[in-house]
DNA sequence: AGTGCGATGTTAACGCCGTTAACTTATCGC
DNA sequence: GCGATAAGTTAACGGCGTTAACATCGCACT
């Protein structure tokens, strides 16, 4: 239990923790270490005691996203096989919509790259896992057609809930729409198909 | 025709091209009027003759990128009505996949708002119109299911292929997915259902 | 109890950035 | 020619990430 002056003891976590609310207030391009270093009452050098560089902060709560992320998804029950791979895709758009912010620090693409934080990619790698272990379960139980091979079938879920989210996210659909409905109706139509 | 001195004639037109080559090179972030004017042999002031601000010389990048997905999209036949939907598809990720920064620049969410820049507005609107028609026009031909309203067809449509193409471009689907073929195999899995 | 050392801070500085104000020069219509 | 205006310049402000060199705190060991 640190006196807060000279050493506070826990830095690293309360730089992570305002980062975060930054972050989901207004956007990974306002995480300054400067202003962080600001807020919490230090110089900015202080920071790189426990941060490599900023880019390292940023992979550390996109990390820490895929951990939520992963979390989630685990929860949605997993039967009967249609219900789960719905449930799946509610329950990812719905923490895309819940942390957009977030979410696009995950799946940005231009601002982390990939194969350069260990624990980043490992995070990612889990959340994908759960999908894939879901969709597996449902072609095993016979529920899904069997002419396509599984890599194809994932692809096309996680898209289809990859692209509503940011979609959604963006605004690109429109103010009124409830994501949530939404992403149960489009599975639903991935499922089922749009043709007739 | 002007002596290359002081007016040099075409600065907005070769800033916009400088920048354009730096989009496609390196990503937006690496776009700075400070670059672009050493490169261009001109002071930094001189660039806000032409651009109100950095964020409006990016959203003219966007509006053209726009404008060029929307080109490409016009191309595909409109007949029959299954491979004009999956021609569109295809059409939408490989433009996604040549051109990955102006993609992410077009679609990023947070670098550019919407409502600000109203002709990057209309741009957006004018390319997610193609799509739209051409799902209009395939359910008309009765060739989709009619139990299912249009904003909910194309947002199907919009969400795969927006999903897919972020996937591919950042790397999450692996190295060697070839775009414009899975981009027609899920095209069919959404038309077809992957249920059976 | 003293001491040395590693962890954790600080100060000072570098070079980059976007942006603005005030000024200068070239070009074009009259 | 000349005057308005478009298009450049110089100089400066504040913010940023990052680094090197230095200072201090607290714990482990003698």
């Amino acid at each position: 239990m640190p006196r807060d002056q000279y050493h506070h003891g826990d830095l690293a976590q309360q730089a992570r923790d305002t980062a975060r609310a930054v972050l989901d207030g207004h956007g990974d391009a306002s995480i300054s270490l400067r202003a962080l270093a600001r807020q919490l009452g230090v110089t900015p050098p202080a920071l790189y005691r426990h941060f490599s560089d900023r880019e390292t902060l940023l992979a550390e709560l996109a990390a820490d996203g895929f951990r939520q992320l992963t979390a989630a998804l685990h929860e949605v029950p997993p039967e009967p096989p249609r219900d789960a791979l719905i449930g799946i895709g509610v329950a990812y758009v719905h923490f895309a919509h819940q942390h957009p912010n977030c979410y696009r620090l995950m799946f940005g693409g231009g601002v982390l790259p990939r194969g350069v934080h260990s624990q980043l990619d490992d995070a990612g790698r889990a959340a994908f896992a759960v999908l894939e272990h879901t969709i597996c379960r449902a072609r095993d139980a016979g529920y899904l057609r069997n002419d396509h091979p599984v890599p194809q079938l994932t692809a096309a879920a996680w898209a289809l809930v990859h692209g509503l989210s940011l979609l959604c996210i963006d605004g690109h659909l429109g103010p009124q729409v409830m994501p949530d409905l939404l992403a149960a109706q489009l599975g639903a139509l991935l499922l089922d198909g749009t043709a007739r």
